[in-house]
RNA sequence: GCCCCUGUAGUUCAAUGGAUAGAACUGGGAUCUUCUAAGUCCUCAAUGUAGGUUCGAUUCCUACCGGGGGCACCA
């Protein structure tokens, strides 16, 4: 239908005279102004050499006959806004009820093999709130794709080498702990890194330890190492439960360091050697200079980047790879593309990266390094503890699990409701408040529509659409759901969704606060069926950013 | 100094070059004997400044002002 419209717009306006024609329809924010509307006329008007409106009228006679069109009206400086029959509407929402899960999904990557890298968090520093952002982010764009069709793989690479690890390491040696718990891990890291920038003998000693531990040279260092790397990962795997990720690939740095290595040592022409470390001359490229291989032979990250793209190649043939990373790390990540593009030339075009905005806050800094962070599961478990002092009425069967769920979803919507890549700014009154834009507004939205649901089986209320309702605005907004879904796949935009979904649980909330429902009337079939693919439509969307869905609250 | 990103109600976010710039929080007010008040309804309030391109600019361009990030052996 949509073709239909374009090709007869298309027609209208080549026998008008314009030539090179691009046929746009979009749906309104406005719905007072249709389902669909295109600024054709106004675009081409100068090139027909009429006014917009006149133009518009010539096109709207033409889209006349166009089937499914209830309404064509030309408006406002020129615009040509359709309105769809009812009955357009009610059978995509039918058949939409009717394809269970796969409602609003796509075939756009069908047949395309993707990895999505994100979270990275380093073994042996804690998983602080900074890595939620990139989890929730990543997370998303893998459903976003998943919902395309697409084959995606989800992978983790982590930093469990380098001076990080062994500014850790440094102070668990000299405290003499052997089996050390999370909390010795948490506090060795930012003290380790004090008496590196402060203590010149630590400095010191903190760098040979640093080759001593990618060398492996030392029997209680490879010891502590171990059992400190498993603890860290270990941990990692709970939030991961929590958060709802689970991958299918690690990728360590101690394994893509030396490949990476392998690489840059096999391409001269590309990286050379400078003041004792090998560099890659970004210069040339209209970047800037890094640094691959250090003075001590060691690999840098950017070594180690390389050597994960070949990780990633061995480990699964994608089409296209896409790295979540800080924003910090966007011409960082110029620089190694393009290092990549040239000594892996047949990745070239297959390499992508997004990044994610910086974690800001209202009061003050965070840096892990001073030690004042907040860690990932603290937080998670002090929005949950707010959620669970709003449950006392709560119908759910286990307040502690709903709880955490409420928290895992206040959290990642507050961080994917904006565009991505825009520092977020993190407001724990907000985080705790649960009202508003929020992720529990859908959460609740979507347990209504649940609980309507049940009361309506149990009262024998069987749903189904009466093709002869006139159409609201929230069932209109139902219909744009694909739509939407398309343009976040196509933009790798998890907000989106967000706030497409913010709008239609709006829209719910206010009819229901208005409409009742089952009411025993001839139309309670009918408004069920509403109900059923709006919960259906919160739920799928819901699932695409990567936030729980639970029936009852 | 050079490069990149970014400035929208008091605050946190939307707006595919289009129509009256939408929400939420906060402030002021209303609303539960009726399918869940984590809800609904009313109300106050914004495009940093100056130019330019365009039929039309929050959006594109230029300058200025403010905020953030990056720029050789950290990740």
């Amino acid at each position: 239908m949509l073709e239909e419209m374009r090709h007869a717009v298309r027609e209208a306006l080549e026998s008008a005279g314009v030539s090179d024609i691009e046929v746009v329809f979009e749906h309104p924010a406005d719905m007072v102004n249709g389902d669909y509307a295109t600024g054709a006329a106004m675009r081409y008007a100068k090139q027909a050499g009429r006014s917009p409106r006149e133009l518009a009228d010539t096109i709207v006679a033409k889209l006349g006959d166009v089937r499914g069109v209830a309404k064509i009206e030309v408006a406002g400086p020129g615009f040509i806004n359709v309105s769809l029959k009812p009955s357009v509407i009610w059978s995509a929402l039918d058949a939409g009820r009717a394809s269970g899960d796969e409602w609003g999904g796509t075939t756009s990557g069908k047949g395309r093999k993707i990895m999505v890298e994100y979270t990275d968090p380093n073994p042996f520093k804690e998983f602080h709130i900074g890595h939620l952002v990139p989890n929730a982010l990543g997370e998303s764009v893998a459903r976003l794709l998943q919902f395309s069709g697409a084959e995606v793989k989800r992978a983790n690479w982590q930093g469990d080498v380098g001076v990080h690890v062994a500014k850790s390491l440094f102070v668990l040696l000299e405290k003499n702990i052997t089996n050390p718990t999370i909390a010795d891990l948490a506090a060795a890291y930012p003290e380790g890194s004090r008496r590196y920038d402060e203590d010149p003998a630590a400095k010191a000693a903190i760098d040979v330890l640093n080759k001593t531990i990618y060398e492996r040279s030392d029997v209680r260092v490879n010891d502590l190492y171990d059992k400190g790397r498993a603890l860290s990962l270990e941990h990692f795997e709970t939030i991961y439960k929590i958060l709802g990720t689970k991958f299918d690939f690690y990728f360590f740095e101690s394994v893509g360091g030396p490949r990476g290595i392998e690489v840059v040592r096999a391409h001269p022409d590309i990286f050379v050697e400078s003041d004792g470390a090998v560099i890659f001359e970004g210069e040339k490229y209209g970047l800037h200079t890094r640094v691959f291989i250090n003075r001590l032979g060691l690999p840098t990250y950017e070594a180690k980047e390389i050597g994960l793209a070949v990780l990633k190649r061995e480990a699964y043939d994608f089409d296209l790879t896409i790295t979540i990373t800080g924003n910090e790390q966007k011409e960082y990540f110029r620089v190694v593309m393009k290092a990549m593009e040239l000594a892996l030339p047949e990745l070239r075009g297959k390499l992508a990266f997004k990044t994610n905005g910086m974690l800001r806050f209202a009061e003050g800094k965070m840096s892990s390094r001073a030690g004042n962070i907040i860690r990932g599961d603290d937080l998670i478990a002090n929005v949950a503890s707010a959620a669970k002092e709003r449950s006392s009425e709560s119908r759910a069967e286990n307040h502690e699990a709903l709880a955490q769920k409420v928290a895992v979803g206040a959290i990642k919507f507050q961080i994917l409701k904006g565009a991505s890549g825009k520092d977020i700014i993190f407001d724990k009154e907000r985080a705790l408040s649960l009202e508003g834009d929020s992720g529990p507004y859908l959460q609740y939205a979507y347990a209504r529509t649940c609980a309507i649901i049940e009361k309506a089986k149990a009262s024998g209320v069987s749903a189904s659409f009466d093709a002869a309702q006139e159409t609201s605005e929230l069932v209109r907004h139902v219909y744009r759901f694909p739509d939407i879904v398309a343009y976040a796949q196509e933009k790798l935009e998890p907000h989106l969704v967000a706030t497409y979904l913010i709008e239609l649980a709006s829209y719910f909330n206010s009819w229901y606060a208005h409409e009742h429902i089952l009411d025993g009337g001839a139309l309670q079939s009918h408004k069920v069926a509403i109900v059923e693919i709006v919960g259906k439509t919160l739920k799928n969307g819901l699932w695409l950013l990567g936030i729980p869905a639970p029936e009852k609250m």
